[in-house]
DNA sequence: ACCTGAACACCGTTCAAGT
DNA sequence: ACCTGAACACCGTTCAAGT
């Protein structure tokens, strides 16, 4: 009647494909877009390759269940807001981070915009849009917009996090960018000249993704 | 004194960096994303894969000027508007109908955020923005909110279509996703269930795109 | 100066063979 | 049932060799 297993020694358990959509997320948070190859998964999990593909049936399924596994979690952290415009900032702000701090997840929400992520995004949205106050029609209309506001803006910002070297600060950058395009033709790009040029050293990416949450918040309101 | 050179017989021209991008927009359109290749770039260029090398430096630079070309053609189409807000809804659409005849420009965008394609799109929105009479930082946060919403809106839009084979119309497409989604848990995703799976089939995903325009646009003129 | 195409160091995916 | 790892059909990029 003794158990004939032992409890698991120093040795891996077995593979499932949990076990691998967490070594390839842990995998893509380190080593970034191109570092998820079915290769360097079965190193880390210390298998071949081929065994990879008993669980799952090829790298775009892999790169999806990394993703809502991403996003999943941070939804669910999301805590009870006081009111629907609050809870409208935190659920942007929830994608925003979990996406700056996952950024292979925003270039994935876009190839798949059908999928699973993207509809819990969009369910937090909508039921914030009709806690606003919104009707009929408008309610879809709302909802999209800042869906599409919401999944743009973090997969923009993603972006420019990963063009940087850790090695090189975000001022730095910023002053550079901003000194180059203060050298463009004035008749050309009046606009990034005089204005972009001039603001973009100051300026504070998360709070300007969440000035424009609350722009589009008002223009919602104009019409209820 | 004759000249020695005829007129091109019906052999190529030499290679250059312009025809190779041309080359290079033609096979993405036709193949997609994933179709541009070296190999088969050479082949169509009859020419080495080596070749190319001598005028791109390499495949992101190719990119990279093929989605510029796109965006500056589709910028200097654009006719003069009667007021800015018609201007603004322009662009917009400019951008809009560019990225959803050339879908990989998308993600080109979202790759080189500080380029020139999007450099030049937003001073476009950015002077309209001051047409409408913004000012200070409000120009700012109003021109990228504006910015991030048509970028990530053209993207979406255009990751729609990449994932319809040409064979299936897009009416049955959202009649299933319709139909899909009214039996998805009514406790979990209430707002998809009653709203969106009830609007998706009769929408139109293009004036859907403007009317987001129109809402951040009432979101700015609040703030005037 | 410009072009050729083989070679190198990778990929994702499959599949016979093992346990 | 699940795992192994070689094999296949690709990639981007380099570079000696040609013109």
């Amino acid at each position: 009647m003794a158990k004939a297993t032992r409890p698991s020694e120093r040795r891996e358990e077995a593979l499932s494909r949990e076990r691998i959509v967490a070594a390839a997320i842990e995998l893509l948070d380190d080593e970034g877009d191109n570092g998820l190859t079915f290769r360097g998964l079965a190193t880390r999990l210390a298998t071949g390759s081929g065994a990879l593909y008993w669980h799952i049936a090829n790298k775009s399924e892999l790169l999806s269940a990394a993703a809502d596994a991403v996003v999943d979690r941070a939804l669910s952290e999301l805590r009870p807001a006081r009111d629907p415009r609050e809870a409208m900032r935190d659920v942007a702000l929830g994608v925003y981070d979990a996406i700056d701090a996952h950024p292979w997840v925003g270039a994935q929400l876009s190839r798949a915009p059908w999928g699973t992520a993207v509809l819990r995004i969009l369910e937090r949205v909508g039921r914030q849009v009709q806690a606003l106050g919104a009707r009929g029609g408008a309610q879809f209309t709302a909802a999209s917009t800042l869906l599409t506001y919401i999944i743009g803006g973090s997969i923009q910002n993603a972006a420019n996090g990963r063009l940087l070297d850790p090695s090189v600060n975000r001022a730095d950058f910023l002053d550079t960018v901003s000194t180059r395009w203060q050298q463009l033709d004035p008749n050309e790009y009046p606009f990034i000249r005089n204005v972009v040029a001039v603001q973009l050293p100051t300026h504070d990416d998360r709070a300007e993704f969440l000035a424009g949450i609350d722009l589009i918040l008002a223009g919602i309101a104009t019409s209820l």
